[in-house]
RNA sequence: CGGGGCGUCGUAUAUCGGUAGUACGCUUGCUUUGGGAGCAAGAUGGCCCAGUUCGAUUCUGGGCGCCCCGACCA
């Protein structure tokens, strides 16, 4: 799209109320707005990457036989009450309201009790398991302190996946299939090798749950990272017992501060005993469901990213993450030549596939520069005087700053094979 | 939820119990044009409610909001 159409603007400063990294540049190069405190909303650029973030989880998950639902925001206190998830004792992240005839309403910060619940409708059978249902869906949770911009807020959107097996073992088999699913979320995502399975407490059900953690300076979790075996040990359950569980030693571990950007554990029949979720084996015996379930926040997935991989001129998007391919960096000043130059490039791309944001302001080099860095689109291609006359386009790497020179074929021919 | 800090044009910052200034941004004009240009003219501000005072943006109290540390974080 053109840039003069864009009604977001960059901003040299960022607000003084804003510390972290992911925020600072976020707001400074218009993807996000903040409502409140913990509360964003999403603006053009912003949406795109948040967008791009969803399909690739979205694609993943259905690569491991997700199947995309949508539950309500809305939730039934009777749901909640049987499983004890009700009262603000037990849960301090409810954000409760009242039906104009009566009686109270909760705003969802989870699902499980909800899709067990719906699970219920259909599931009698050996035969009707296992599967996986998941969402991409508004969640609320009313945090006593929001806090690391974008990282923690109140309302955010999370994909919550719910698995469904009939033994331990199936269950296991559905939830390393889908914990690889996780690994290529992270790669795709631009920080895989900054991301590691992290074991962690497992509460009722299971010795262990899994976090995904991204090693990086914001972050706030304690990690011991094996590098050679590509797994890390929250410091939360960093005992002689789990090195001895994964066959490591403590001095082969590195202290690390990570972000978590993802959590999969087992429910056990947790759920499905307080709501009844039962199958018929096929002997005709009733037994329990287990279940599993696998979030990630998108919202927080692109804080990590920009936290992960800025630098000091701006946001670093990896290719599949940025909101357009390609930034289109016009420099006429007003030369009508440089202009239409320009605007051929802009239309071939377009017909190419290739998603570009074309700087067609009215504004100096510097400035356009300055914000091309800033809002970190991988590929910057520079039209002017000087590209025009030597007949190939200034193409710089936003990554690492390498530039060639390419003329409109070669350009095509490159973004076709990157 | 405990502790600490902070609310001044759109943004970032000064100052001050008596005229609220600067920078960037914005508007208009001229010049300039490859890493946030120059000149000139202009518009825009004291979170809310009380109290003290001749006079409050400033002091006091309350409210609201924001940030940080901790606790919490299936």
């Amino acid at each position: 799209m053109r840039q003069s159409q864009l009604f977001t603007k960059t901003r040299r400063e960022a607000p003084k109320d804003e510390v972290s990294k992911n925020a600072q540049l976020l707001i400074r190069a218009g993807y996000i707005h903040k409502e409140m405190a913990g509360v964003y909303s999403y603006l053009p650029l912003g949406l795109r990457v948040l967008n791009n973030l969803i399909g690739i989880i979205r694609k993943e998950m259905n690569a491991v036989d997700g199947q995309e639902v949508l539950m309500s925001s809305l939730q039934d206190p009777e749901l909640w009450k049987q499983t004890d998830r009700w009262s603000d004792k037990n849960v301090d992240v409810w954000f409760k309201s009242e039906f104009k005839a009566g009686g109270e309403v909760g705003f969802g910060w989870t699902h499980e009790e909800d899709i067990t619940s719906i699970a219920n409708k259909f599931v009698s059978s050996y035969r009707d398991l296992p599967f996986s249902a998941y969402q991409f869906q508004t969640k609320f949770r009313n945090e006593t302190r929001a806090k690391s911009g974008i990282m923690r807020t109140r309302e955010f959107i999370m994909k919550d996946m719910y698995s469904f097996a009939r033994s331990a073992d199936e269950h296991e088999e559905l939830y390393e299939k889908i914990a690889s699913a996780y690994d290529r979320v992270y790669a795709r995502a631009g920080i895989g090798e900054q991301t590691y399975r992290t074991f962690a407490s497992g509460g009722a059900f299971s010795k262990y749950s899994h976090e995904y953690q991204t090693v990086c300076e914001a972050g706030e979790d304690v990690v011991y990272v094996h590098e050679g075996k590509r797994l890390a040990v929250n410091k939360e359950v960093l005992e002689d017992s789990v090195l001895a569980d994964l066959g490591i030693k403590r001095d082969e571990l590195v202290e690390k501060k990570a972000i978590e950007v993802g959590n999969i554990f087992s429910l056990g029949t947790r759920f499905s005993d307080a709501l009844s979720l039962k199958f018929k084996e096929e002997g005709g015996e009733a037994k329990s469901v287990i279940m599993g379930c696998y979030g990630i926040g998108p919202g927080r997935l692109m804080g990590t990213i920009v936290e992960t991989l800025a630098d000091d001129k701006g946001i670093v998007w990896p290719a599949e993450v940025a909101p357009f391919r390609v930034h289109l960096i016009e420099l006429s000043n007003g030369n009508e030549d440089v202009h239409r130059e320009a605007e051929e490039l802009y239309r071939e791309l377009g017909q190419a596939g290739i998603e570009a944001l074309w700087d067609d302001r009215d504004a100096r080099a510097g400035e356009k520069l300055n914000d091309s860095d800033l809002i970190g689109i991988p590929l910057r291609v520079v039209v002017s005087e000087k590209t025009l006359a030597a007949g190939k386009f200034e193409c710089t790497q936003r990554q690492d700053g390498k530039t060639e020179h390419r003329s409109i074929s070669e350009l095509l021919d490159y973004l076709s094979h990157a």
